[in-house]
DNA sequence: TTAGTTATTGCAATAATTTGCAACAGCGGA
DNA sequence: TCCGCTGTTGCAAATTATTGCAATAACTAA
């Protein structure tokens, strides 16, 4: 949930790119969140900060952290939410009746990756998933009113 | 890559909702699409047996649709595609260096539904994960270049 | 087969997102 | 420290997606 400055802004520079105040807000705005967070969120936070930024500019900036993965990004319902990138990567479970997400750090994905990369040589990101399902409670329910 | 009409149908009667020319001439559509479609492509090809057709009805028939699981959808590249379901669940390796995608029909995910099921109580649907990283052919020549 | 009920469609208005371009501002080199 | 190059931003226009609502038509029951 939280982010170092200086080393993102490293990370930036480094790749050629440049390190603009709105990107510094942006990234501090998106880390604020504490969490999952939408481009409307964003948005308004990042205003109380700097009351003239334009959307344009954050939607491109997000795209731009999310390039440099600096930021991840998933769908859920339909919409996407940002996250600061955190060094431990973590999955969600998306309840498709309920909404209720559940956050997943296991190492199930390992094994998962492992075999991508040993039988398809394919190196998978697997940082940041959103699972789609029915949660424990609502498997519950629907096995009443069945 | 094929679906039958009658019994698409069915799936939607039987569900309280209404079987209309519209939601049969888009199931055809994305079949007829053969694997990934996007809107537009979707769009373009009901109009020309439907050319009054509105898109606001494409985008919902589309929605309605992946509610009811008879097609289903994935965030590729920032594009949402669609794809008429198959009863065997596959899923998609999207590198993304050359945007190539891969077909998936492993078993490996069932380890990792069990598991979910098992620790989480949670019912994962995993039937049409786009998976991004690199693949083969570009993480050999990233090995060359760095 | 017909009539009633209500889900669905088409349309138009609205909202959200993207894009082109000129002005601006990081940052590397002098 | 200052200058110049070029990546970024802000703005406005264009494009794409969503929504409210009246008209339409699918389905149920008589």
């Amino acid at each position: 949930m939280s982010h170092n400055r200086s080393e993102c802004a490293a990370q930036i520079r480094d790749q050629g790119f440049r390190v603009t105040p709105q990107r510094m807000l942006l990234l501090d705005a998106v880390c604020e969140a504490n969490g999952h967070t939408t481009f409307d969120e964003v948005y308004e936070r990042v205003k109380t900060k700097a009351p003239g930024i334009n959307p344009a500019t954050v939607y491109r900036t997000l795209d731009f952290l999310c390039d440099l993965r600096l930021v991840v990004s998933a769908e859920i319902e339909g919409k996407t939410v940002y996250e600061i990138a955190e060094e431990t990567p973590h999955h969600h479970l998306v309840c498709r009746r309920c909404g209720s997400v559940q956050k997943l750090t296991d190492y199930h994905f390992d094994d998962l990756r492992a075999h991508l990369l040993a039988e398809h040589g394919f190196q998978a990101d697997l940082d940041h998933l959103a699972i789609t399902g029915l949660c424990a409670q609502c498997t519950e329910n629907e096995s009443h009113t069945s």
